[in-house]
DNA sequence: CTAGTTGCAAAGAGTTTGCATGGCG
DNA sequence: CGCCATGCAAACTCTTTGCAACTAG
């Protein structure tokens, strides 16, 4: 094991990450925030630590589905644990949506059993149209 | 509707992708081949016709899911409706699976009228580990 | 002719890396 | 003090854009 030391920097981010527990952040959200408080850290050190906490199964990290869109990351906290379910994103708004839903469990067990494939929650993302967009 | 000129280049790539129905392309894999066969095309000639053809149906594109992956892109045949189906990818091999599956279709129908969704099947492509890769 | 197309180079976005400096333990 | 962490800038990858030269219709 490695060890790690307690920075201010480490500290402020996964107290920023905490606090935005049931939002998708980015890297450059978290770089922003810290340079709008007066307490800028440096991307590299974001980037590094993020890793990191990826690496240690405290927060997830979630692909852009889209080309030039950056990565978001999240707290990992019991209940609030998005690759348990589906995200849906909007092609006309880009709005992204959680789908809490027992039947697309179902649907990930149909696909294992019936089909073979054990689908990535966390990588997928189904596009299409939201409820505002139809309407307009 | 813009017009459209048919060049030595754009007949050139259309017809590489369409010898390549069954395979995964990328940008990349366009200018490497046409430079080693002596008849470079440059490589914003390529992704700007790729775009093209994304736009008008012709061709589908597959956002990679990690890091620094090139997206990729192929040839739709007709005859094979590949909007009435959903898409898997294989994160570990890349392979396509077509998923014909009547659940899908209801699952579509449920979104919509359950959570105001209308999922788009032509853009969306599900993520995860095929059989082959899941044995190994 | 003339509007659409090409291709080079340069710009961009997101991310990673090299390296000297800084600070935790 | 020894090490790991920080942060700046530069490098990197894939993709897009500006623009002058080119070409299909």
């Amino acid at each position: 094991m490695e060890k790690s030391y307690k920075t201010k920097q480490r500290v402020a981010i996964l107290g920023y990450l905490r606090e935005n527990i049931d939002n998708h952040i980015t890297a450059d959200n978290i770089i922003d925030h810290f340079k709008q408080v007066g307490n800028p850290i440096g991307k590299s050190t974001v980037y590094r630590y993020l890793d990191n906490l990826v690496e240690e199964n405290i927060i997830r990290k979630y692909t852009g589905s889209e080309r030039g869109e950056a990565a978001c990351f999240q707290y990992i906290n019991e209940g609030h644990d998005c690759c348990t379910h589906f995200h849906m994103k909007c092609s006309k708004c880009g709005s992204l949506i959680h789908l809490d839903c027992h039947e697309m469990e179902e649907l990930s067990e149909h696909i294992l059993k019936e089909h073979n494939f054990l689908i990535d929650m966390c990588k997928t993302t189904l596009y299409g149209t939201c409820e505002n967009c139809m309407n307009n």
